[in-house]
DNA sequence: TAGTGGTCTAGACCACTCA
DNA sequence: GAGTGGTCTAGACCACTAT
């Protein structure tokens, strides 16, 4: 018997729409006429209609069918940078140098990001990301020692402050963030721009449970561009 | 019978990684024994395994089994911004103004992108889209009339390129890729900000088959910030 | 070669929602 | 109430790959 997988039925309906055979705003056939017309079980189209329901592509609701969705693809993948891998998949050296280190109490806006109390210390950390030497990206953080007391014996020589973290605390994402900012003196003086330089800005927080682990701000050396997959 | 839904399974074995039962780089136990574990069929452990898979937190192998990510999270999915609804849920007025509108054969670099002979023209297009009458974002645009030539008898004042091209050709997106750059005196003067600001910038293309239909760049006013979600 | 994930099937029941 | 998607099951076979 002929096999028929979900990934030859999501790219035949994908190129029915893609065709103009259903228009936007469409109804498509219900599943099981689908199943009958590709020869093949409910399910097989199930998972078809579903991954082009997850893209963004097909809109889904129960008795009301599936329909091609007016606005097409309102979500993106993003590789996250991941800034030791992304150096060395372009061939070049990585290396980290940490700037600045100190526990103190936080200024009141990182207080309040960190969610601390105001009596609570907290550990910030400069440090700066090379490739072949050359500045490549600036990264700020601070790090919720209260939570994560393990952090004041690292040796952020041998391992900068991400890698030892995602490695070392059962991480859950919580937001993140990009926007464009001036570069002022430290900035400037860091990445080695101009002060003013337009820099591209990663803003990135880590959560356990309900307690705010880690906030950190990356920006990058001028010209950085970031690419979307899909 | 009792019902065990695969997002069920995936919550706790989410909660086992996130708990350090299996720390990073660990093997998790085979579909079958976690099937037999939580007293479901196999599809529903496959699907929550899939599932947790595809958002980066583990890397499963033929053979060699289903392992917690060293670097998790490598990918995020990022909401792309659609001008109008963007503008519109935040409760503000959407308006769109065409700046600029011709025809013409594009610079060298254009050309290139758009993957057109020396001797072909194509649509050149500047609009400012406006929240609440105030500048919200800049966009400049080359559509490819040559392939969509009724784009050329388009009213541009009842809705806007970007809305029409997405509305009647039938997509698919080629890339998308986000930067930062200061603004030269056009951009300061259309978004109303100092010379020198710090812009974000979003590109993308769009592809019918293997032809370029169009490439947008898209100037945020200044503050702009890009939220990803999950 | 043996173990593990990848996938398809046929059938079933449920949940939502439109008419 | 009826139609559609959402999901689970039990079983089967295949594809890849670690050993």
């Amino acid at each position: 018997m002929a096999v028929v997988s979900h990934r030859f039925v999501k790219g035949a309906i994908l190129g029915r729409i893609q065709s103009g055979e259903w228009g936007l705003g469409d109804l498509i056939p219900a599943e099981t006429d689908l199943a009958v017309h590709y020869g093949c079980a409910r399910a097989t189209v199930n998972r078809a209609l579903r991954e082009l329901a997850e893209e963004g592509l097909v809109l889904r609701k129960r008795k009301g069918g599936t329909r091609v969705r007016q606005m097409p693809v309102r979500q993106a993948k993003l590789a996250i940078p991941v800034i030791r891998e992304q150096i060395e998949s372009a061939g070049a050296v990585y290396r980290h140098h940490t700037i600045t280190r100190e526990v103190r109490v936080p200024d009141e806006v990182s207080r309040k990001k960190l969610n601390l109390r105001e009596d609570i210390s907290a550990a910030y950390i400069e440090t700066l990301h090379l490739a072949d030497n050359a500045p490549y990206a600036f990264e700020r953080r601070w790090v919720n020692v209260d939570a994560i007391p393990d952090f004041l014996n690292v040796d952020l020589a041998a391992v900068s402050a991400n890698e030892w973290l995602v490695r070392s605390v059962p991480f859950s994402l919580g937001s993140l963030s990009f926007c464009a900012i001036k570069a002022d003196a430290l900035i400037a003086k860091s990445l080695g721009c101009a002060v003013d330089a337009a820099i591209f800005s990663m803003n990135r927080t880590t959560w356990l449970d309900d307690r705010l682990i880690t906030d950190m701000e990356l920006l990058f050396r001028e010209g950085y561009i970031l690419q979307s997959v899909l």
